[in-house]
DNA sequence: TGAAATCTACCTACTAGTAGGAAGGTAAAA
DNA sequence: TTTTACCTTCCTACTAGTAGGTAGATTTCA
C-alpha cells in the first residue's frame, strides 16, 4: 500500500487487525512490536496505555465508519442502493479477509470487562451506526421505496443486529458466503412490492 | 441451590461464566481459584490445560443446549411454541442476567485464535443449534403455521443470527430490552396468517 | 539546538503449567 | 487385623515466559 503510514498510524493499523482477530485480551503490545519491527517502550511513547490505544482506534473507526456512510449517501440518491452498498462494503470485507469482523462488534462481545473509555466509545460507534441505518430507512419509507413494519429506529436495530449476528456465524462455519445468504434476504424483506 | 455440586463442576461453572464475560483470553486459572477457594495447582489436577478445560465446558454446554431443545420439542407440541419459549428462554437469561450471553457465540468471535479442539467444538454446537431450529421451521411449514420465504435451512440461520446479533446489541446498549426487540418481530415473521 | 522518536534495560504482576508431597479413602494381601 | 499398596484430591513452592508499563540514554531530524 503506503509507505507514507506513520508510526502511530502503523500502531493502529496493526493493533486493529489483532482486535479484529482476538479481541482486547487477545493481542499485545509485543504482538504490536513484532509486527512492525519496533520496540514495545516505542509504543508506550504513542500510546502510553493500552486502554488509550484502543481509545483511539475505536474513535478512528467511528469517524472513518461514519465518513463511509456518509459518502454512500452522496454517491448513491436511492435509500435502497444506500442499503445494498452497506451490506456490500461488509460483504466483500469478509470473502477476501480485508476486514473480517466489525471492531466494534468484537469489542462489544467483551463489553463487560472493558476500560469504561473504551466501552463508551464502542457504544458511540453502534449509536452511530444505528442512527445512520434509520435515518435510511425512514427516507426510504418516506419515498415508498420500503416499507416498515415498525418504526424505522427498531427495523434499523433488527438490520444492524442481523448484520452481525451473519458476521459470527460466517466465522464460526467458517463460509463467507453465509453473510450474504443471511443478511440479503433480511434487507430485501425491506423493500416494497414494485410500483 | 445445590451444595452437591463436585469441584469439576463448581470450576466448569465459574469459567464458563468467565468466558461469558470476557472470553477464552478474558480468564485465568487464578480467576477461578479465587473464586471458588482452591488453589490454581488442584485446577490443573481437574483440567490440566486451559484448552481442555474448555473442550470439556462446551461439550457440557452443547450437551444441556441439545437437552434442553429437544424437551422443548416434548413439551410444546406446536413448532411456533416450540420457537416462542426458545425465544423465551433467552430473553429471561439475558433479563436477570443468569446468562447474558451465549457461551459459543462468545467463543466464535475469538474463533481465530481458539485451540483447534476448542474452535471444532464451538462450530459443532453451532450446527446441533442450526439444525434444531432448522427442524422446527421445516415441521412448523408442514403444518401451515410457519410461511417460509427460504428453505428452512436458510431461515434458521437467519433466526439465529439475530438472535446472536441482538445478544449482541443487548450487551452493547446495556438494554435488556432490546433483545426481544429485535428478536420476537423476526420470529413473528415466520407466522403463517391466522387460517 | 531542541524536540520528537526510538532505543536499551529494566520493573512488577501475572500467565499457564510442573514437581513433589501430605491427607484421606479403599481394597486387598499377609 | 493389620499392613501394604494404590488412588484421588488438594496443597506449597516453583518454573519459564509474557503482560503492561517506566527510566533514562541515544538517535533523528526540522
Amino acid at each position: 500500500m503506503k509507505s507514507t503510514a506513520s508510526t502511530s498510524e502503523k500502531i493502529l493499523d496493526t493493533a486493529q487487525s489483532l482486535i479484529v482477530a482476538g479481541g482486547y485480551n487477545g493481542f499485545s503490545y509485543a504482538d504490536i512490536s513484532a509486527a512492525i519491527g519496533i520496540r514495545k517502550a516505542s509504543i508506550h511513547h504513542h500510546f502510553p496505555t493500552k486502554a488509550e490505544l484502543v481509545s483511539v482506534l475505536v474513535d478512528r473507526y467511528r469517524q472513518q465508519a461514519e465518513a463511509g456512510l456518509n459518502s454512500l449517501r452522496e454517491q448513491f440518491s436511492s435509500p435502497a442502493e444506500q442499503l445494498r452498498s452497506y451490506v456490500n462494503f461488509w460483504q466483500t470485507c469478509i470473502r477476501d479477509a480485508s476486514l473480517p469482523f466489525c471492531v466494534c462488534a468484537m469489542l462489544a462481545c467483551e463489553m463487560q470487562m472493558l476500560p469504561e473509555e473504551v466501552a463508551s466509545r464502542v457504544r458511540a460507534h453502534f449509536n452511530s451506526l444505528a442512527q445512520w441505518l434509520a435515518s435510511v430507512l425512514k427516507t426510504g419509507a418516506e419515498q415508498g421505496v420500503f416499507r416498515l413494519d415498525k418504526p424505522p429506529e427498531q427495523e434499523a436495530q433488527m438490520l444492524m443486529a442481523a448484520v452481525h449476528g451473519a458476521m459470527l456465524s460466517a466465522r464460526a462455519f467458517n463460509d463467507p458466503g453465509l453473510f450474504s445468504a443471511i443478511v440479503t434476504p433480511q434487507a430485501t424483506r425491506l423493500l416494497a412490492p414494485a410500483r
